[in-house]
DNA sequence: CGGAGTCTATGAAGTGCATCACACCTTCGC
DNA sequence: GCGAAGGTGTGATGCACTTCATAGACTCCG
């Protein structure tokens, strides 16, 4: 169990912009462990059954998919703030997802009993979970929809847009996303081959939509790009 | 208002396998108003501001999107017990989808105070409703997945048997698929065209996993459609 | 009843995207 | 600093699915 003083202080950076209010925190914070994870580090894997949720504290989380086939699908990046693994613990089904540590990070851990006794304890946490995991089910409902209703530079779009605006830095260039991406994985947000988000890649930044300095994605018109849709 | 004693009574059938106890009902039952819907009739608009929240008393509402195209996403198809309109009363955003009544159905409808009241009050109901709201984005992840994963064979597999999962009853040639559904009706649940459905029901018939008499579809072997996804 | 509107069926042609193939470039560990 | 591994860029080919076209079957209500 991380001490109380250090888990606080911690918690202070996460809190302001995070999913849960800084008491919320306070009052948890006596039940979380804390545990770091290098890049790359499995943290929850699809089909297993799990009794813990994840805060993240510092780095980046891939919620992910893979099929038979061994294509992945990124259903969504988490950043500080954040959380993940509730559903397992809210249903008591097998992990939905795979968590992927996408770079070093540390995570606070809490038990599905120490959860639950919160969550009865006190309505306000309960209701701040809920509108969390609404905005989630929302998000997730538009991916449903864009697969159905937008082709592959429309849902590239839609990607770029959407990171600009969870991790994205303005500059005087633009809007810059901040999560260093390959293409391959731009591909598996997107739903469509390496291959395609490279091609389309290059199609935006010819028409001025985005530039490309290395791995590095920048934004130049949010509104001409939202026009591509 | 609705009276209560006929509400409680309209419950008591609901109640058992909803998403919502009895007891839960019968507190929330002074603050709920019941209105029915003609077949087809239009309850909630994508994109508009909602502050109601409905439970299905009786008949099948159809969650959908619509495209600028014209183009239609059938999002889920809720049932007696089941409720909707949740979401854009929890995080305050726009309806993120259409809600039509998809036969005549009765629906009991609660306002965003008395539920906002009621979720406060009661820590008990808000668990349930997270319990739910988690079913539901496991559902909508797991069509993310499929949509990028599986053809429309597999899709269409998928569909069928979530159908007979929800909509299903047992009989002695298999599993009947209750809900009358057009083939343009299952395309847009499939994510295809009504041509592409029509031949591989075509081809599930002719390979003896479902059997169709007139528009009402049987499942013969739940197994080998499994295995076809 | 009959005819309008909706639903099913099926085949031919077109296309967006995946697959495959290969060259070049970058980065990082030894 | 060099070799291997991973990432990028780009064309050639194939195919799953859409689009388009057309005909027949069902159904519902005036």
């Amino acid at each position: 169990m991380a001490a109380i003083a250090s888990v606080r202080s911690a918690l202070a950076q996460v809190s302001l912009l995070g999913e849960l209010s800084s008491l919320e925190l306070d009052e948890l914070s006596v039940s979380l462990r804390r545990r770091r994870y290098r890049k790359g580090e499995v943290i929850v894997v699809q089909g297993e059954p799990g009794s813990t949720m994840y805060l993240i504290e510092s780095g980046r989380v891939r919620i992910a998919a893979t099929s038979a086939q061994g294509k992945e699908v990124i259903l969504a990046l988490r950043g500080p703030g954040e959380f993940f693994g509730e559903m397992a613990l809210l249903d008591g089904e097998p992990r939905s997802a795979d968590a992927i540590a996408h770079e070093a990070s540390t995570l606070l851990l809490l038990e599905r009993t120490d959860f639950k006794r919160y969550l009865e304890a006190r309505p306000k946490l309960a209701i701040r979970m809920l509108v969390a995991i609404s905005r989630r089910l929302r998000q997730s409902t538009r991916m449903v929809e864009d697969a159905s209703f937008l082709d592959v530079p429309g849902r590239l779009a839609r990607v770029l847009l959407d990171l600009a605006d969870s991790h994205g830095k303005q500059t005087d260039q633009g809007t810059v996303i901040t999560s260093r991406l390959t293409q391959s994985e731009l591909a598996s947000m997107v739903g469509a081959t390496r291959e395609s988000v490279n091609k389309w890649l290059g199609s935006f930044q010819r028409l001025g939509l985005v530039r490309r300095d290395g791995s590095l994605i920048t934004i130049t018109s949010l509104e001409k790009l939202r026009k591509r849709i």
